[in-house]
DNA sequence: AGTCAATTAATATTCGAATATTTTTCTTCC
DNA sequence: GGAAGAAAAATATTCGAATATTAATTGACT
């Protein structure tokens, strides 16, 4: 029987407030791409899209600041962060060089553990397909969840909290590019190749190899948006 | 002579925002120390401190949310994020291995502009006293944006928006140990010879040399404070 | 005394209205 | 027609009150 005191509670006692949730909602339609590129974040547009008043549309807009997945101008208001040949090349620059140092460093405090959680991690995002149809690419929210926990797996072992968060944080702006990739490359590339070839060289022990494979691995998505003359915005971001 | 769409306009028109401005002075005093690690930021006392709303607070604190200036937990509020060995630790591995990055890539596409940025940088700091008072060590600001703009004059010419922007993040977050590592280790502490070196390194153009200096004078911060015996925090830090 | 539940107080979160600002539209004048 | 400026509309920001949740206090029972 609930007590006068449980009658008063709404179903988030304890739970996640509005904003976080916002939060949460608004970030994966960003990274899907459910909200384009450069498209305004009018705050009654959001307040009706996820049916909340302002205050917690507001506050999940200014966490996702610091994301850099939405830019702001001071009494101008929000709208998505803008994507660019420019910008991409210096993201897929700066994951080379971060995820680079937590792959080294995984593979030098490498454990019989950590070897098992890549091949189970592998095994796992082996066995399901990267669209959610097969003619055309379609995002599929399945494999995207085995995908990441793939490359946390490797560069989890890294010893840093921090680093692992900004490799996480990297991953997660250039996802909104890997859309892109894989609707352009669907179904030529071969990821599993990839992913294998990742693991090989990881659990084999020559990290010089593994490293050139990761690099790869990386650069292939930049090749892919670059190589198929689709053009991006050039220049400044759109801010 | 004002006209009447003049005179509805307050001080901020085209300006900055009160939350923007809120965001400044309180990412400003928890880098100072005004606002101790681990301190409850209510929202009622933010609200009497800075003379302002409670949205305007709010969205300040949101956008420090992910610089990890400060923590939030659901339903219980924010609080300054707190300080801990570990974290230190952290913190100045991952400054390490980000910066020589950034040094490295800098030295490597070094113009004669470059390397006279770095001199005049120098030759600023140098002449700027580390403390406000010459007894004990006080909070220099005037010191302390001619250091900053030493160190971003090094890491500036690397070519990579990115990897600038995250090195300064760290060098934010390191701000508060430095606080403290000045004030144990004062007036022993020959930063004016660390900085000299840094520049000497990279003007001869001995990466390796540069990027030991380098090493050595972030690492100073942490041996400064772990080997003072001063008990910070051990384990996770306070959330 | 000690534990548990209920009440109260304190605080965090959210809403809707009020205000400020920018953008657009509509004049007016050259 | 076109530029400059004022009115109007649309939008962003902020406030203060209302609501929901947590933390502290009280009181009953063992």
């Amino acid at each position: 029987m609930p007590t006068k005191k449980n009658m008063k509670r709404d179903s988030r006692a304890g739970g996640p407030t509005i904003a976080t949730s916002v939060y949460d909602r608004l970030r994966a339609d960003i990274i899907v791409g459910a909200l384009e590129p450069g498209h305004r974040l009018g705050t009654d547009q959001l307040r009706g899209r996820y049916d909340v008043g302002i205050s917690p549309v507001r506050e999940a807009l200014n966490r996702l600041l610091a994301e850099k997945l939405v830019c702001f101008e001071d009494q101008k208001g929000f709208h998505v962060a803008g994507i660019g040949e420019e910008d991409l090349y210096d993201l897929i620059r700066m994951r080379c060089w971060t995820e680079e140092i937590a792959l080294r460093e995984s593979i030098a405090q490498a454990t019989p553990e950590w070897e098992e959680s890549i091949l189970i991690a592998y095994h796992r995002l082996s066995r399901t397909p990267r669209s959610a149809q097969s003619e055309k690419f379609e995002f599929n929210p399945e494999w995207e969840v085995l995908h990441r926990e793939f490359h946390t797996a490797f560069l989890g072992n890294c010893g840093s909290p921090r680093l692992l968060a900004h490799c996480e944080l990297l991953a997660d702006q250039s996802k909104r590019y890997r859309q892109l990739a894989a609707s352009l490359s669907y179904p030529t590339r071969t990821e599993r190749d990839e992913h294998k070839t990742l693991m090989d060289t990881a659990l084999s022990g020559d990290v010089e190899a593994a490293v050139a494979a990761h690099h790869a691995h990386l650069r292939m998505t930049l090749e892919i948006i670059i190589g198929s003359g689709l053009s991006l915005p050039t220049g400044k971001i759109a801010v």
